[in-house]
Formats: C-alpha cells, structure tokens, sequence
DNA sequence: GCCAACGTTGGC
DNA sequence: GCCAACGTTGGC
C-alpha cells in the first residue's frame, strides 16, 4: 500500500465535487514529476486530497479506483490520468500552515516543492496528518 | 493582485 | 549544453 497526495483547486474540482460523482477522473496533469507519480499509483492505494488556493488545508481521504491510462483531454504529447473515489472527509481539515510547523512534517513534498500537484506520502506522514485531522479510516 | 519558485522553451 | 526569457502555479 502507498500513499499519496493530490492537489485540486476547490472551486474547480473539489472532494465534495468527487463525492457527488461517486468517482472522478484525476485528469490534466501537465508536469512530468506529477505524471510519473499518477502512473505509480495502485488500485486501493489512499490519497489525501488537499485543496489549494482556496483552503489551503487537506479535506479527505480517497482511493485509487483505476490506475494509469492515457489522458484524454491531452491532445498532444504522453500524459496519463487516474480514477479516484471519495473515501472519508477530515473530522478536522489540515491546513498548510499547521503542516509546514510540525516537525515531522518538514520532508512532505507539499512543503519542498509547493508547485507539485501529485506526490507521495510515507506511511508515517499519513498516520500523522490523518491524526492531526482527528480521523480514522 | 503580487510575487517567488519552478518548469519549459528556444537562441546561441 | 547553457542560460535567459517566459509562462504557470500557488501561497500570501
């Protein structure tokens, strides 16, 4: 089992937008580091969802439903997509600034490279923000 | 709305 | 292959 983290603007394609579909396509994912992590990712591998610019806080956990397959709104070039669905909302969102000051925190990608939208987690950072979020799966 | 950080592009 | 210019992302 791996963990990962995904990134959506909200008022483009939040969790609660995944929840009413029952299962999203995580599509338009330009960036090679990204791609690469999409294409990595395992049926019932879990995803924190974390919600940028507006937010700013991780809202939920969901799961790897399809793994990689090409994108198909990338009319050119090699770029995959996955399918994601709703598994749980945080008791209590994470935000971005409680995560930058927790000590254990300091290697999670989110706070190294901000611009990455799909990244991994280790399984003690998931344990530790699920905790954070007051959650239990 | 601004700007820092990062990735990509293209000239040389 | 280097690097300047440019575009995009995302936090503030």
């Amino acid at each position: 089992m791996n963990y990962w983290l995904v990134k959506s603007e909200p008022d483009v394609y939040g969790y609660d937008q995944l929840v009413a579909e029952g299962r999203g396509r995580w599509d338009g994912v330009r960036n090679y580091q990204a791609r690469n992590n999409l294409r990595a990712m395992k049926l019932g591998d879990l995803c924190f969802f974390y919600h940028s610019n507006i937010g700013l806080a991780v809202v939920a956990v969901a799961r790897v439903a399809k793994e990689h397959y090409p994108d198909p709104t990338a009319e050119k070039g090699d770029w995959s997509c996955v399918e994601l669905e709703p598994v749980k909302p945080f008791v209590r969102p994470v935000t971005l600034a409680e995560i930058k000051a927790h000590p254990d925190l300091q290697q999670l990608l989110l706070v190294r490279n901000a611009r990455l939208s799909v990244m991994p987690v280790s399984s003690d950072e998931f344990s530790t923000i699920l905790t954070m979020g007051e959650t239990q799966l």
